[in-house]
DNA sequence: CCTAGTCGCAACAGCTTCTGTTACAACCAC
DNA sequence: GTGGTTGTAACAGAAGCTGTTGCGACTAGG
């Protein structure tokens, strides 16, 4: 269960979020989220608060109380949503550094951090290009 | 220490063993590679064993034992080595089936799917793009 | 043949992360 | 007020990664 499925649950509620917006249901619930995504409220609960805290979606407390969009579906990227629900980047250095004695030991840090980055920016690249809007009409187009 | 330095392990032991070979000095035990990266000799067997698996480094048992690169360095790049080591996705799906019921549950995995495989495909293309040789090219660089 | 040095592998502990769950306080429309 | 909802803390269970120990298998050299 080590996978990485926040982008995945992030994406699933807003796709749901502007669906119900263009459907004039106003507000969703954290409970009406989770029967659709098959997960526990507060685990949504936790996505859309990082959203929130991102300025992605907003909240209404209290009765009636719910979530829906701060913006256009158009207008939030995947690499919003990701950057929001999860910083991790795809690799990482040694846990301990290695022996600076050693030539390799002392240039390897640098050296693949550099590709790392490239990686990175190429992974960016393609969340970025993709919005809540395209999610939405290619999840509709079945 | 969840975070993924696998990559980072095997790409330091192969760039070691290059420089071992450039410099003729022979086969490299798995003590003299952990001394390197500051880990365990077990740890370094692992990794290199998985290497070995996939045809990229060689082993000699016995007295006198140790490894070495299966092929110049040039001709292995990171890709091959991230596909042996690490076959994790960057990105998963639903952990359970979403609710098939609502229609964002029924269409949201092979749209997410599909953004995911571009991603993987950047990440494979920019680790295609380098190879071992180029790591150590930048790693003596300081 | 025997020995010493090394790999292969299984098993385990400690740590971290993720998901899921329960419980309860805070909040607000009515 | 009341009822329905969010915010958050606390916890359990599962999984993965690193590090460690132990032992069998293998082989160069004497």
């Amino acid at each position: 269960m080590a996978a990485n499925s926040r982008l995945t649950i992030a994406a699933h509620a807003l796709a749901w979020l502007a669906l119900a917006h263009r459907r004039g249901e106003g507000v969703l619930t954290s409970e009406q989220v989770a029967a659709s995504v098959k997960s526990n409220a507060v685990v949504i609960r936790r996505s859309l608060g990082e959203l929130r805290r991102a300025g992605l979606v907003e909240v209404r407390h209290g009765a009636g109380a719910g979530w829906s969009l701060a913006r256009a579906p158009e207008g939030i990227s995947l690499l919003e949503v990701h950057d929001a629900v999860d910083g991790r980047p795809p690799f990482a250095l040694h846990h301990s550094e290695p022996n600076l004695e050693c030539p390799v030991g002392r240039g390897i840090r640098p050296a693949l951090s550099g590709v790392y980055g490239r990686v990175e920016q190429a992974m960016r690249r393609e969340l970025a290009a993709v919005t809540i809007a395209d999610v939405l009409r290619d999840v509709l187009r079945e």
